[in-house]
DNA sequence: GCCGTTTTCGGCCCGACTGTTTTCAGTCG
């Protein structure tokens, strides 16, 4: 898939330069080529032999030809005319917040900046000002704008901002003016990364609202304060955009606020055509400015003739045609979620006994939970032997007697060893009920490599599911290298799953290879990967990977009773 | 550069806030 993200870089970063160049359509037509490439299934080498690149939404005669050269040459002679038209320094000064095309052009130009250091020495010399439109204020904004950047998390993880929104959701609806709260944008579209925080309020007394909000304990400095529109930073940098709309114009701002931009650019384009206007405060006739929908995101969708679109499935991957023609797919929900199928305990690295694993899911409402502990190779994490695996597994007859309602499956987390087979004799695999095989060494082999080590290890008849199967760490590790449509076609024909994995960190795999994993015929399942009890609240973030996925309940193993799971076995 | 219930040319989404240019451009989402 290597092929495709390459391809989306090169097309994004053309449509960058011609965003600065302020060749808006020209621009848009890249970035959206760049987008529908990234959540492309199908290896785009496949898509060119046939000859169908300009079929891609988004991709007409000429990005096609660029695409081919890309894939054939790994250059763009376009991309290298644009970035030689482009001076030295404007794209670094751009990423400061508040530095947009204009300005980084003008501060190059005019007074020679070719770097963020060269902006820090000149602001705080006092030259900015000599610029037309430049004052005091906005260089000590620049001078704010350094520090901000040099302290900046470029995004955050979906599991580390949700104690955030619950503790500000809870502040905020906390005051009488406040009539509802929620958080929007990328949080519930539920991406595994946050660049920020939407804050959607509705209140028929905005002056209360904003104040309500940038008086919140983890405010550490107020951007902007307006009558609607307020900006706060957090200690920890992460920024937070409130908007106050009065509650009858709640759906619509809802909408407008979830994004993707892309969705919601596409969305506005089919309004005009139906000869409405759309924004924030609702769906209008154009002919007049007549109300139509803003109550509900329901009506404003039905209006404009399609189903109502789940936030997750938002990214114009294909959603807006679909609602059109209502085939939108019933996504998997987290109420469905029988059981976790990946979790630590005592007996390896984990820190809570069986036992209260057993009593916390009986409190998450689960039907079973795999314990899945380490297997031998992993010293370090107390992996387990034959011995104390089948010690193991009486224990685990003892809790299943003792608590009712909940099943414990015996499992194992086994590695996979260097040559593909597996770190436990089939005589101890072929006890277990569910045995998730996992990689955990060796991620600099190349990729024949990798790729027969997990396809050789699908050939264990035990094998369950590949947990974490490209072993990434997001802004951390990038995956190992494997051919994920050769281990999707064995793990069809193998009848082996792959791992959603949970854990916030990981979300591996992806939303877009778990997408490719079902058009391929493999079903996914979902672990937490739990090695602390409270970790095993983690499930709802790998649900959200397989609903930005467009999975379904049938899709998803974890759907299954613990009598249905039992008969996947293969072996 | 792409696209088509405005269809092969002429469109291409919409609004709030800031700083400073007394009427608006730039930036952001």
């Amino acid at each position: 898939m290597s092929a495709n993200a390459d391809v989306a870089a090169v097309l994004y970063e053309i449509g960058e330069i011609l965003t600065i160049k302020d060749d808006r359509f020209r621009s848009r037509a890249y970035l959206l080529a760049a987008q529908r490439i990234t959540s492309l299934t199908e290896d785009i080498h496949k898509v060119k032999e046939r000859g169908e690149l300009d079929k891609i939404p988004g991709v007409g005669k000429s990005i096609s030809a660029t695409i081919t050269e890309i894939l054939d040459t790994g250059e763009s002679k376009v991309l290298e005319e644009l970035r030689e038209s482009l001076p030295p320094g404007v794209r670094q000064l751009m990423e400061l917040e508040g530095i947009g095309p204009k300005n980084a052009m003008r501060l190059v130009e005019e007074l020679k900046i070719g770097s963020i250091d060269d902006l820090e020495k000149a602001a705080k010399e006092g030259r900015l000002r000599e610029l037309k439109g430049f004052g005091e204020k906005k260089e000590q904004n620049i001078l704010q704008s350094i520090g901000d950047y040099r302290n900046k998390q470029t995004r955050f993880l979906l599991g580390a901002v949700l104690p955030v929104v619950d503790d500000m959701l809870a502040w905020i609806k906390d005051s009488p003016a406040i009539l509802k709260a929620e958080v929007a944008g990328s949080y519930r579209r539920k991406r595994e990364t946050i660049g920020d925080l939407d804050l959607l309020v509705a209140s028929n007394d905005p002056d209360a609202a904003s104040q309500r909000f940038v008086e919140m304990p983890p405010v550490d400095r107020v951007v902007s304060h307006g009558a609607t529109k307020s900006t706060v930073f957090l200690k920890g940098h992460m920024q937070v955009d409130c908007r106050v709309v009065p509650p009858e114009a709640y759906g619509a701002a809802l909408q407008y606020f979830t994004g993707s931009k892309e969705h919601n650019v596409k969305l506005r384009g089919i309004s005009v055509k139906l000869g409405y206007k759309l924004n924030e405060y609702g769906l209008f006739m154009r002919e007049g400015d007549v109300l139509v929908a803003s109550e509900t995101e329901e009506e404003i969708y039905a209006k404009l003739g399609m189903s109502w679109i789940p936030p997750e499935m938002r990214e114009n991957r294909g959603e807006i045609e679909a609602a059109m023609e209502h085939k939108l797919p019933k996504l998997v929900e987290l109420d469905q979620m029988k059981g976790d199928l990946h979790c630590h305990s005592k007996w390896s690295e984990g820190t809570m006994t069986l036992r209260e694993v057993a009593e916390k899911a009986l409190g998450l409402g689960l039907e079973y939970v795999a314990i899945t502990d380490h297997s031998k190779s992993l010293g370090i994490a107390h992996g387990l032997d034959e011995k104390r695996l089948s010690e193991q597994a009486k224990e685990i007859e003892a809790v299943n007697r003792e608590v009712k309602g909940v099943t414990l499956l015996k499992g194992i987390e086994c590695d996979v060893k260097a040559d593909g087979s597996m770190d436990l004799p089939d005589s101890s695999l072929r006890d277990l009920d569910f045995v998730v095989a996992s990689i955990h060494s060796g991620f600099k082999n190349d990729e024949e490599t990798m790729t027969n080590r997990m396809i050789a290890a699908m050939h264990n008849e035990y094998v369950s599911t590949i947990g974490h199967p490209t072993g990434r760490i997001i802004q951390k590790r990038k995956p190992y290298s494997i051919n994920l449509d050769r281990v999707l076609e064995e793990a069809a024909k193998q009848r082996v799953s792959m791992e959603i994995n949970a854990y916030p960190e990981r979300l591996d795999l992806d939303d877009v290879s778990s997408r490719k994993a079902i058009e391929a015929g493999v079903t996914v399942t979902i672990g937490t990967d739990a090695h602390a009890l409270n970790q095993m609240e983690f499930l709802p973030l790998g649900v959200s990977v397989a609903r930005r996925a467009w999975l379904t309940a049938k899709d998803v193993v974890n759907t299954r009773s613990v009598k249905e799971l039992v008969k996947l076995r293969r072996g």
